[in-house]
DNA sequence: GTCTATACTTCGATAGAC
DNA sequence: GTCTATCGAAGTATAGAC
């Protein structure tokens, strides 16, 4: 209860609102409960980063079977947000960085697997190795949601459309266009 | 001066590391002067945005001029790091929200237009518009440099020579491939 | 497992001397 | 413009009763 309620307070007010008070406020217990569970709360932060980097993780394993590059693409708002609310802790708290280091090689790992096997699936021989796939479909889905989190929208309707022709055109042609 | 160091502070260490206390500890000075200065955090907080704001437009108003596509691509990894950070904060704090989007958009219009001026005075007709260029370069530029922040590197190599040899296609014949 | 009580630190912010 | 002094609120963390 803690944890999922961690992370929503990470996710909609950011990491430097995460307090004992808040968190037990959240949950309506008193603050030292916090304290009883994890004793220091970056303690508490790692295992918000190994709950949601292990739901992740088998939320990808299934996900990502049909049509690996739409799945990424497709990446939920939420889930976005959160990786982007714990890579900003992974930043600055170095046990934090590592647990994140490590479920972002997980994952990148579970893609490239994913996206070799779809391409293969469909007798496609790659120009772009799959791990490079994955990291531009991602990057440009996660930046797009950033941008639109603080309302910058300016360009991104072209962008899907470029997006999903490339997508379209590697699951079909292995290349870019 | 404390701007600068706010900024610094920021960067490296998380906005939630930004106190009163430890601005003043940078500079020098009894943390009452924060102040004095600013009244509140948040108004510290956006004269920061707006400090660096400035300086990166001026910045980029001569740096896109020669090669816009490299230059978005090559985006410093400290300037790639504040900008992360500023994001960061924006998600939650209204008015450092409301002055990122401004700059976004003063950003992305330079870089939209550097873009099209570059591409049209080689004469180049391209199939994807200037601004979509614009995004997935950043984005791709940026989530590498988050990543490698955390110490995460795979797939980053094959991304880089796709993305460079993307680039080179793009300034040649305009389209991806 | 949750509570009360407690200690100590740090924070933001203001008032007023120089 | 910078300092000292001061306030109340919020922060982490521990000890001990139930």
């Amino acid at each position: 209860m803690l944890i999922e309620a961690a992370a929503e307070v990470i996710r909609t007010e950011g990491y430097a609102a995460l307090t004992a008070r808040h968190l037990a406020e959240k949950v309506g217990l008193k603050r030292q409960i916090v304290h009883y569970y994890f004793r220091t709360t970056e303690e508490l932060l790692v295992n918000v980063v190994r709950h949601f980097g292990d739901f992740g993780l088998a939320h990808w394993k299934q996900g990502l079977g049909q049509d690996p590059l739409r799945a990424i693409w497709e990446m939920q708002a939420d889930s976005s947000a959160t990786t982007f609310a714990f890579m900003a802790m992974a930043s600055h708290l170095p046990l934090v960085r590592a647990e994140m280091k490590h479920y972002m090689g997980e994952f990148r790992k579970l893609q490239t697997e994913a996206i070799a096997a779809y391409l293969k699936s469909r007798g496609i021989q790659s120009a772009i190795p799959p791990a490079a796939i994955a990291i531009i479909i991602q990057s440009v889905s996660q930046a797009l949601g950033a941008e639109s989190a603080i309302g910058a929208s300016q360009g991104h309707e072209e962008t899907r459309s470029v997006m999903e022709a490339m997508i379209q055109s590697l699951a079909t042609k292995g290349r870019l266009q």
